[in-house]
DNA sequence: CATGATAGGTGACGAAGGTCACAATAAGGT
DNA sequence: ACCTTATTGTGACCTTCGTCACCTATCATG
């Protein structure tokens, strides 16, 4: 399988590298819901997603959880890389939104081929950057916006990167992932009901328009 | 003065990379409070700080603004690498803190120099990496901490940045910076007063002890 | 179909922080 | 010293959001 799903997901890879990273990397497989990487862990290794969905969240000292993006095939955790080539803790959370399989490269080669394979070395500023976007957009909205604004964007985001309008989430999840609390995202969701952007299920939302 | 400047501030560069900086960047001058960039603006070049301080700081939509980090000499705009490289307009403001030199590198020699200088490309992931975890810091302040714990580390951090305990910032700039009210950073300035962990003067702001 | 268990709804209340109006202090120039 | 202006202090009030208490609806399972 691993013949395959390499090429597959990072075709922009040279032959070689593709080789490399499957002599080199250890596949790895996730449930639906189990955690990849927790709060507090130390990385030797970055984390490349074959298929499947992973979620990536920031975790405060109190537990607090906060969702950031998503991670699709072909993308790869820029944390983890920040991690892994500065030897700190992660202080984020990545969990599989579906099953997944990724493949993990040990900081050494991680290391190497920046000089070796031009494509890594542009894989991995890719990565940065567009992460950094990401986060910067993250910013933008819990700096400027309300919980209103935030819910929508995060239903917008949902919608996009599952490619449905169904989205599977009850209430608390949600609370969880903008860290507010149940009732209030119960409330906006309500009101976003009446003026007819959603259409609220147990267990799901259902997006009419935003 | 560039012959001396350019080593000095990037060490860590082979002796010809400073010099196609040098032969193809072009130095800029600022004065304290001058805007370096401005949102909305497009970028074909990145900027190494030679020497100086620059406040980086994110614009949204309705002009409301909120500061993010200072950039040192040695360092560079990692944001003007992101926009410049995917051609997308700025919407961050960039403002010298002291008087400042940068030089401007155009976006052509910034990726020739990715694959035929290793300490460039080496720099660029250190910046990318850097102003990452300084994202993440940003973050977590905002959404899990209060204005309270927010104050505080925003003047520690000038404290630490500027080497002195007399942070030169009045009420309505701090406020600004923090997208917060004049008034709510008066208010807790006041109370940090009460606490012994300030002493205030007109448009001045003494630390005594965080 | 009875009974928990889980999800969602709602009102009351409080804290944080934004807004408004205006008073009180400096600082600086003339 | 006096006037002007910029800065800071303060009380009243409002909105948003978090929290608590408790209720209702829905589902799964025996």
């Amino acid at each position: 399988m691993e013949l395959s799903t390499i090429p597959l997901a990072f075709p922009a890879f040279e032959k070689e590298l593709q080789l490399e990273i499957q002599e080199q990397g250890e596949i790895r497989f996730f449930k639906t819901d189990e955690q990849l990487m927790r709060t507090g862990q130390y990385f030797r290794s970055t984390m490349l997603i074959l298929n499947g969905l992973v979620k990536i969240y920031r975790e405060d000292d109190d537990g607090n959880e906060f969702f950031m993006y998503y991670l699709q095939p072909g993308q790869a955790c820029a944390l983890s890389m920040v991690c892994a080539a500065e030897h700190k803790k992660s202080a984020i959370m990545a969990k599989a939104a579906k099953d997944t399989e990724i493949i993990a490269i040990p900081l050494e080669y991680m290391e190497e081929w920046m000089g070796k394979y031009k494509s890594w070395s542009q894989f991995v500023i890719t990565t940065y950057r567009s992460r950094f976007e990401e986060l910067l957009s993250t910013i933008d909205h819990i700096a400027f916006r309300g919980m209103d604004e935030r819910l929508e964007f995060y239903l917008k985001k949902h919608q996009e990167t599952l490619g449905t309008n169904l989205i599977p989430l009850n209430h608390q999840e949600i609370a969880n992932e903008l860290n507010s609390s149940r009732e209030v995202i119960s409330r906006l969701l309500k009101k976003m009901e009446q003026f007819g952007k959603v259409k609220l299920n147990r267990n799901a939302i259902e997006i009419i328009q935003l």
